[in-house]
DNA sequence: GGGAACGTTTAG
DNA sequence: CTAAACGTTCCC
């Protein structure tokens, strides 16, 4: 399931390696901007995959114990260490959940649904929900109660994801207000091609890890003019049309920044255009 | 349809 | 404020 967006990203790499061959021994293994540098992410996406989601007390969260408590541990001595909950709380990609979940809850979007009666009480480690299928689209186990990770979901509860923070538009009668006065057009809002947010790149493609412009295309040439990247660092998710195939209008207007939120989204993507 | 030019947004 | 870069429009 999930590795299927990686062979697509294989495959984009592979599609896209003529043109970049031509001074490919010079692309770094890094985004270009800092921004984009800074989301190192110390997990990868098949760990987030592959990594069973414990189901976890929201408030304890919100409000953490003492064992809870995040312990600075270097990021390289364990590669592939179990993610403790306070770390993906405070996300290194910025997905500040527990702020979110806070505000959810103060507009009463998020109904805590108390667990223990009968059924293990949720927290036998064989309580696996169907989560893995997902690929992170449902917050069900990180939440406590069922949680629909759709991304349509946060601008309609007033959320923005942008530049690794959650802000709030303030919920309630001014929360849709909000959203038109960042920029949100109502039509945006559902999801139509009204929307004229600026996508963010994936930071994870070929051409986002290339650092340094060809200097040659045309991008390069007439860059005061152009006002564009350099084609050989152009994302391949910006590269897609909104609207066009494969494409979901529900990234527009988000810093899906979190690359593995960005490949979360681009595997449901890829798994709506296998079906159908 | 592809590229150039320009408007606009975003981050520092 | 400025630079970088995405989105849109126009031209070929």
């Amino acid at each position: 399931m999930c590795s299927h967006y990686l062979d697509v990203c294989l495959k984009s790499a592979d599609k896209t390696s003529s043109p970049l061959r031509i001074n490919s021994a010079k692309i770094p293994n890094e985004p270009l901007r800092p921004s984009l540098k800074r989301s190192h992410h110390p997990y990868s996406l098949s760990h987030y995959i592959s990594t069973p989601s414990p189901p976890v007390d929201v408030k304890g969260l919100i409000q953490p114990s003492p064992a809870q408590q995040p312990t600075t541990q270097p990021a390289h001595t364990k590669p592939r260490r179990t993610p403790s909950w306070p770390d993906m709380w405070e996300s290194p990609s910025g997905l500040h959940l527990a702020h979110a979940a806070e505000l959810l809850m103060r507009a009463g979007l998020l109904a805590l649904t108390p667990r223990g009666d009968g059924e293990g009480g949720g927290s036998g480690p064989e309580e696996e929900e169907e989560d893995s299928s997902g690929c992170g689209t449902d917050f069900q186990p990180f939440l406590g109660a069922w949680f629909p990770f759709s991304p349509a979901l946060f601008p309609l509860a007033g959320f923005q994801m942008g530049g690794g923070h959650w802000r709030s538009a303030t919920m309630g009668a001014e929360g849709m207000e909000g959203l038109v006065a960042e920029g949100y057009s109502p039509g945006s809002l559902g999801g139509g091609s009204g929307g004229r947010r600026k996508r963010k790149r994936c930071g994870e493609c070929v051409p986002c890890r290339r650092q340094t412009n060809c200097e040659q295309c045309s991008s390069c040439r007439n860059r005061k003019r152009g006002h564009q990247i350099c084609k050989y660092r152009k994302c391949e998710e910006l590269k897609r049309k909104p609207g066009g195939p494969g494409f979901d209008s529900r990234v527009s207007g988000f810093d899906l920044r979190g690359s593995d939120f960005t490949l979360g989204l681009a595997q449901e993507r890829s798994n709506s255009a296998l079906d159908g």
